[in-house]
RNA sequence: GGGAGAUUAGCUCAGCUGGUUCAGAGCACCUGCCUUACAAGCAGGGGGUCACAGGUUCGAACCCUGUAUCUCCCA
């Protein structure tokens, strides 16, 4: 069978998905096996797949495999969160263009097109993770607002309100004049701006004087009830009891004095506007103010201002300065630099409101999803991120989980017209609770509250609903078997950026209702950035799409390219080089497999003999059982720790450096007359079970080619797939003094073709090799001379004359070169290394003679140091008497 | 303004309890090879005052104190 030089990944791909699928290699029910359980995080239905999601599935897909082979019952939980906020906005978006404006819609009409939306393009992202190989069991697929998972969240509300937990009332939010929806603290971003700091001069009521205020929002002035100074100040102190006249609308509004205000702040007083910044708010509060609220939902200046009602916020405010220094009351303008809020979905500037919001109290609700990350029944990796997040917690604010939008799960609450408000799941319970509230009800008066709620409220139960969704009105007693089961869930792979939003709330909510964490360990990955660190976004135009990197480099390569670079919650400075050497393996690992499925199988050779194992092949298994062993030990040591660069690496290395560049050299039949000699059978078996071996390790990683090659080394059934086979076992003991001999083994081949290289003989040459030895015989010399191609290996105790010499360790070796040798190059070479040895030497003595050093330092430093002198000792007297020939 | 973290080779990063596994890896680079598995490769090689300045110690990339630069989080 001819077999391609280089590896085709795209078909093997599709192939072999298929066929996992087809086979039902993904799909996990309970058993009598332990579970091991990821739920992803669910990518936004508004979502294409980015670099971002390609690393976090990926590596959920590799521990998700390697689970799987380690013989769990390995469930990867998948789906699709419904994202109010930027669905909602792409819905409308994609309605205006044809024409349609979402306030002429029922919210009935809007739901549909929402869901006509997200049966079109909320699946995209899925079939995306195929393409990675994700092995997720998708007939679990879940969606957050599916019929029972909703309902699992309103139960939620309910049962939150019912305990006290809910409740609703005027706070100051942070308004999306675009989205026109309240967003969280979470959701804005605050930047720095370069801004105007207006002086205006009020006028004290009654009197000449003029007191001067700077703002940096002079179009909320409509909306001043105060002004407020601080009462240290002794600038102001005459004003005790005075009011000052509001411009623009000639209110007399008090001058109160509190410590809030700083007096080295532009000129020591604040104008006090309560509806429109929560400090005055606050002020506003303690002092009893009056509120005026003077912008609309959109961000226009309301009736409420009586002037520029109707004008934009902006635009007022530049109008407002201008007819303020018109009316001679504007004593000066500062630029200054602030920051401003801005809405994460829909880059407005955020504007500070009064509304009615639903808010869950978070103080005691949150207590044990705090206890539990810092005694570290749940794991953060890395663990830096503690910090971070005991901070948030300690410190956490109520949550406010009202949003001003149709697409969500609508709150539970009903009100009549007699201000009376009740909390049900039907209209009918409501009518029924009302009715012993209101004994004049009309049921036409019943009204749903118009709000949905935040979307992380409905995620913060994934891990939950995700397996059963009536566990909330149920108990968790009563849970169902798949929940009783995958609950809690072993690791979750996410973004360091919501491990507040959503880790900390999955983690409530699993102690809420579950009495349990939801997970045990939760991996953060870094933000993939461009390799000038600036973060990969569609803006800029700066992200690679990553199903056009699979088409390039396989998704094998892509895989590797991605996890090369990703130290866990470090960012990770992506290069598509990273995917070049993740394919460039994939081809490594195919080329050693047409090597193996070339070798020839023979009882007798060429010549009539009967084939026998050669003694370098037998010392090359016996090597390299040994040295797999070790380094799988290195390698599920590294998984322990979810390194996953240095699992990976330390597989790559095994691959490319023990297996193919040294083992597979090692036991490669020579040619003879241009022929290739047949193996013998007992190589070849032990050959084929070490690449057999080392699919297994790979696969995880390199899920496509190991499971194809699989397949071409041996005729299979139908189940014997690498995606399922048992992770190998390390041997019992390792022989850790043939693993360095080998080591030294290298050193001399290295030396040798260093040889070559310098002196340009030819590496097809044969070369004589004498060892200054009396040891007879080193258990790898027949390695030695095949890969380093000596005529002879042979030992002497007198020194060589007309050879090159080199010491590997303290034992010295010579390649006798006859005339060919240049005496003054060799004379140079040696006196440099004599040198350094000297100098090296020197450096020993001063530690050793240091009586402090002596007397302080452990004993095994000290007798390194002695084995350092004594060394140095006799590579110094090699390279004199190597000298004295040579003069 | 408050807090957290980082700074090691050209790049991306390891480096655990201070001491021959202490200065390492991969990529990139340089030199020589189209050697019958692989040029997406093979062989060999050169790169670092461990950000800077002090201190502790017999001994510091590692511990302490400053300084600089960068990143993130919160206000």
């Amino acid at each position: 069978m001819e077999i391609s030089k280089t590896y085709n990944s795209a078909q093997a791909e599709e192939t072999w998905y298929q066929y996992w699928l087809d086979n039902k290699f993904f799909k996990s029910t309970p058993d009598h096996r332990e579970p091991y359980t990821i739920v992803i995080p669910p990518p936004n239905v508004t979502g294409v797949l980015h670099m971002g999601h390609m690393l976090n599935n990926t590596i959920q897909d590799v521990l998700i495999r390697r689970a799987r082979m380690l013989g769990f019952n390995a469930c990867w939980v998948p789906g699709t969160d419904h994202a109010s906020i930027a669905t909602e906005a792409k819905v409308v978006a994609l309605l205006k263009e044809q024409g349609i404006h979402k306030a002429d819609l029922t919210r009935e009409d809007f739901l549909k097109h929402a869901w006509n939306w997200k049966e079109k393009y909320g699946g995209i992202i899925l079939e995306q993770l195929k393409k990675l190989g994700a092995s997720c069991d998708w007939d679990r697929t879940r969606f957050t607002m599916q019929e029972d998972m909703s309902e699992a969240v309103i139960d939620v509300f309910i049962d939150l309100y019912n305990k006290g937990q809910i409740y609703r009332g005027v706070r100051m939010v942070n308004w999306d004049p675009e989205g026109l929806t309240a967003v969280s603290d979470e959701e804005v971003i605050h930047k720095e701006a370069q801004s105007k700091l207006v002086y205006v001069n009020y006028k004290i009521e009654g009197s000449q004087e003029f007191i001067t205020i700077a703002t940096t929002r002079p179009e909320t002035i409509m909306g001043d009830t105060a002004v407020c100074v601080n009462p240290s100040d002794e600038r102001y102190a005459h004003l005790k009891d005075k009011s000052v006249i509001v411009p623009i609308v000639n209110r007399v509004v008090p001058i109160i004095f509190d410590e809030y205000v700083d007096k080295e702040f532009g000129t020591g007083t604040l104008k006090v506007t309560p509806a429109h910044d929560i400090n005055d708010f606050n002020l506003g509060q303690k002092h009893k103010l009056q509120t005026i609220d003077v912008l609309t939902q959109a961000g226009k200046i309301s009736e409420a201002a009586g002037a520029y009602v109707g004008m934009d916020r902006f635009a007022c405010r530049k109008q407002i300065i201008k007819d303020l220094t018109e009316q001679g009351l504007v004593v000066k303008v500062e630029d200054i630099k602030n920051k401003v809020g801005y809405s994460e979905r829909t880059n407005s500037v955020i504007e500070p409101r009064l509304s009615m919001q639903w808010f869950l109290k978070m103080d005691t609700i949150s207590k044990p999803a705090l206890d539990n990350l810092v005694n570290g029944e749940i794991k953060l990796i890395p663990d830096k991120f503690i910090n971070t997040y005991k901070h948030w917690m300690e410190n956490v604010h109520d949550w406010c989980i009202s949003r001003q939008l149709w697409w969500g799960q609508r709150i539970p609450a009903w009100y009549d017209n007699q201000g009376n408000t009740v909390i049900t799941k039907t209209k009918e319970e409501a009518v029924e609770k009302l009715k012993i509230l209101n004994d004049k009800l009309e049921i036409s008066s019943v009204k749903q509250d118009e709000d949905v709620l935040d979307t992380w409220f409905s995620s913060w139960l994934w891990p939950i609903t995700v397996f059963d969704a009536s566990v909330i009105r149920n108990g968790k007693e009563n849970a169902n078997a798949d929940l009783k089961y995958y609950y809690p869930t072993n690791d979750l792979v996410t973004a360091p950026e919501i491990l507040f939003f959503w880790v900390a709330r999955m983690a409530i909510a699993g102690y809420e209702w579950m009495s349990e964490k939801p997970f045990s360990n939760v991996y953060l990955t870094g933000i993939v950035r461009d390799k000038l660190g600036r973060k990969m976004s569609k803006s800029l135009g700066n992200s690679p799409d990553p199903l056009d990197l699979i088409t390039k480099y396989g998704a094998d390569g892509v895989r590797v390219g991605m996890l090369l670079c990703s130290p866990a919650g470090n960012d990770l400075m992506f290069d598509e080089s990273y995917c070049e050497q993740g394919r460039n393996f994939a081809n490594k690992v195919w080329n050693a497999f047409r090597l193996i499925q070339g070798f020839e199988v023979a009882t007798v050779t060429s010549s009539g003999v009967e084939m026998q194992q050669s003694s370098a092949q037998k010392t090359a298994i016996t090597w390299f059982e040994q040295k797999l062993s070790e380094q799988l030990e290195i390698i599920n040591d590294h998984y322990s720790k979810y390194r996953m660069s240095d699992a990976l690496m330390t597989t790559y290395k095994l691959v490319w450096d023990d297996f193919c560049a040294w083992y597979l050299e090692a036991i490669k039949p020579d040619f003879i007359d241009g022929k290739a000699q047949p193996i013998d059978k007992a190589t070849l078996d032990a050959t084929i079970n070490f690449l057999e071996s080392l699919l297994k390790i790979m696969h995880p990683w390199m899920p496509f080619i190991t499971e194809e090659i699989w397949h071409l080394t041996k005729e299979r059934s139908a189940k014997d797939c690498i995606i399922v086979a048992e992770w190998p076992k390390q041997l019992k003991t390792l022989e850790s003094k043939q693993l360095a001999e080998f080591e030294v083994c290298k050193e001399v081949i290295a030396a040798v073709r260093n040889i070559r290289q310098q002196k340009q003989i030819s590496p097809k040459e044969k070369l004589a090799l004498i060892e200054k030895s009396e040891v007879q015989h080193s258990y790898f010399d027949d390695i030695v001379s095949k890969l380093a191609n000596l005529s002879s290996l042979s030992y002497t105790i007198d020194k060589v004359e007309g050879a090159l010499s080199f010491m590997v360790k303290s034992t010295e070796f010579y390649v006798p070169m006859g005339s060919n040798i240049n005496p003054e190059e060799e004379k140079e070479r040696l006196s440099k290394e004599l040198e350094y040895n000297q100098g090296f030497l020197k450096s020993v003595l001063v530690k050793l003679s240091n009586e402090k050093f002596v007397a302080n330092a452990k004993p095994e430093v000290i007798a390194a140091e002695r084995k350092k002198e004594s060394d140095a000792l006799s590579k110094i007297k090699a390279i004199e008497e190597q000298l004295a020939i040579l003069n």
